[in-house]
DNA sequence: TTATAATGATAGTATAACTATTAAAAATAA
DNA sequence: TTATTTTTAATAGTTATACTATCATTATAA
């Protein structure tokens, strides 16, 4: 037996499913391969495309373009923590450990899950953070935001703006302090592998446990009712 | 009689000093421009060299390629940024007020000052809140920190860092905070204008008092003794 | 089995990101 | 002031990217 997680996500972000056809999943899981090594910059059809033995041509018949696949890519991800989140926090009452446990979510999130067959999570984090604010980075981001593209992350984010709401219901910015916990997480991760005078924490081999203590301490601070 | 303010930046970044020529002067002026009205993907250098009625290959004298001249803007202003605070703090001893001032400088970055004739403030910080994080979201960032690229957002993060242990020396993360209170203020204007449900405050018309007022916030949360 | 849809193979266009060469103009030094 | 050097402009060319179009082939569904 085995169970496979379907991630569903907004119809407007590609042509056709990919989830539903064999080169469809081949074009999601070796896009995040490709992308994660050269980064998005030097990615393009082509070069997936050589990589599944198909051509330039038959991605193209399932996205627009390299950049909403980049939307694709992040808004499944996204899906995929908000997934995580609410299976662990299924039976937790309190709140601040509902917190705890989202922002441990974050770390989890690269763990390879054997219920998504054709995505490497490990991978696919780290393509969110070293190229997932270029998915909103874009000069036609209002347009691309009417078409919904960036639904999956605002539910994300209302989700935990809730839970923080719920720890200190006084607290002013719910919505501002649970997007900073994302932007931090990744961020800080990158930072600590290239930017190292730009944070405070260390990820040896990739062991995010500092950034969970320096996330929740924040939130201590920041959510402590004075 | 006028004062031109002259910003330093490492030598690595450009082949020949724009600041030295009228051209120069024209490539970072215009390219600012067309950065922030067409975004950085669309720009390229043969739209420069034809908005200063030069040639694209006069533009390649001064910078290697685009992705260089975006680290030079983005230095200049952290550079520019730097400065103000300096100045605005020059007899300020209370270490929780320079924090006010550095969080208020971040907004005044904005004002145009003609003081730096060829670079409009107001532009520059445009091009830095929705292109910004782009200069050192690159597959080559190892490289270009280790030529030195990043050294001005280095120094200008060391400087708020040590603000931050002045006021409370306890507290655990102050390069994080600091780095933090520039990537909120950026995001935060950017979610504001772009995709509000990321965010709780509001910038009308530019105004971006209410940012300010939420930095502080999560300043004087965070770094209360307690 | 036939119709329909998906994919592959191939070709072509416009633009981007450069590099090279030479001539003209401008700056500077003798 | 002229001669020399440096900078800029004009032009052309190369390779790669980001697509679009067409038609043949293969898989799937009625």
């Amino acid at each position: 037996m085995s169970v496979v997680i379907n991630i569903s996500l907004n119809e407007g972000l590609f042509l056709r499913n990919p989830q539903d056809s064999v080169l469809g999943r081949n074009i999601i899981k070796h896009s995040i391969l490709i992308i994660a090594e050269i980064g998005f910059e030097a990615f393009n059809f082509k070069k997936l495309a050589q990589e599944i033995k198909s051509t330039e041509a038959s991605v193209y018949r399932y996205f627009e373009n390299k950049q909403v696949l980049l939307i694709y890519l992040v808004s499944w991800y996204w899906e995929y923590v908000a997934f995580l989140i609410k299976i662990n926090t299924l039976n937790i009452e309190d709140p601040r450990k509902k917190l705890e446990i989202i922002i441990n979510s974050f770390v989890f999130a690269a763990l390879d899950n054997p219920a998504t067959p054709y995505v490497d999570e490990s991978k696919l984090q780290r393509l969110i953070i070293s190229e997932g604010t270029k998915a909103y980075h874009t000069i036609d981001v209002d347009e691309k935001n009417d078409k919904g593209f960036f639904l999956n992350y605002k539910e994300l984010i209302k989700m935990v703006a809730d839970v923080v709401s719920e720890i200190n219901p006084n607290f002013k910015y719910p919505i501002a302090f649970a997007t900073n916990l994302f932007e931090m997480s990744n961020n800080h991760i990158y930072f600590a592998n290239h930017l190292p005078r730009l944070t405070d924490v260390k990820v040896p081999k990739n062991n995010y446990e500092e950034v969970e203590i320096m996330l929740n301490y924040f939130a201590d601070k920041l959510l402590a009712d004075n």
